[in-house]
DNA sequence: TTCGTTGCAAATGTTTTGCACCTGA
DNA sequence: TCAGGTGCAAAACATTTGCAACGAA
């Protein structure tokens, strides 16, 4: 396996997303990244979100509509989605039993892992449909 | 609102999707309905495939990896998806309490559905590595 | 020196869309 | 007749990749 070396770019990409709550975009990450080294370039962004995506430093966070979202948080918690403003936002909350254990118990294969997504009009969204 | 008009080609896709329980793509779903339509052309079926979502008549899945993929089963239910050979399977399973009522208590908008996808290797997969 | 990393640009894979024609009601 | 549906091709979008140069160990 290759080792990791370091990489300045690399850095400043977790620690942005470390500053961050609201699960931004590879493009966001890239604009963002900009403003501290001008030459970067995207591929560089996407080659390194999927880095730290593979040794599980941060999480890809994929939808239903528009591009994968990164979030530095990895500890166990789910999001949910507007389906009006797209954005997306962490809920924390303790899940009644263990989903993996009943699933394993209908399901031939090994299971490691799953994620639950909620989906609705947030906060704001509510607020603007009552309008 | 626009009054949906009959069309053979939406109605093929739908009986396809009936047929399978496999979650096919939309390209899977072009490649079968050639055979029927020689002519259909691959927007036609992403026009109906995301038609039939909009109405609720088929359900969307979407992964972190690879195109989308459809599903003729409305009713509840859970997926499973292969980190190895990356197909989708059904899980059939009841969810100990009510996830959306323990999220909405966390939570300032409106929840109004949840997801629930688990990650691993499929029972095919599985034997695999174990040879 | 070695090999992982980068910037750039081109390519890829998936999905959407504009337009003129076709078709169901 | 007329609004919705279709086929075709081009465009849009998100992401990946080849390559030569760069930089960390």
């Amino acid at each position: 396996m290759a080792t990791l070396k370091y990489s300045r770019q690399r850095e400043a990409i977790k620690e942005f997303l470390n500053s961050r709550d609201d699960h931004p975009t590879a493009d966001t990450v890239y604009e963002n990244i900009q403003q501290i080294y001008p030459n970067i370039s995207l591929g560089t962004v996407y080659r390194n979100l999927s880095l730290l995506v593979s040794i599980g430093e941060i999480i890809k966070i994929t939808t239903a509509q528009g591009p994968d979202r990164f979030d530095a948080r990895t500890t166990p918690h789910n999001h949910f989605i507007c389906r009006d403003c797209h954005s997306v936002i962490d809920i924390e909350m303790e899940e009644n039993g263990d989903l993996e254990e009943l699933a394993a118990k209908r399901f031939a294969g090994i299971i490691e892992g799953h994620t639950t997504n909620f989906y609705g009009l947030c906060g704001n969204c509510t607020k603007k449909v009552q309008k």
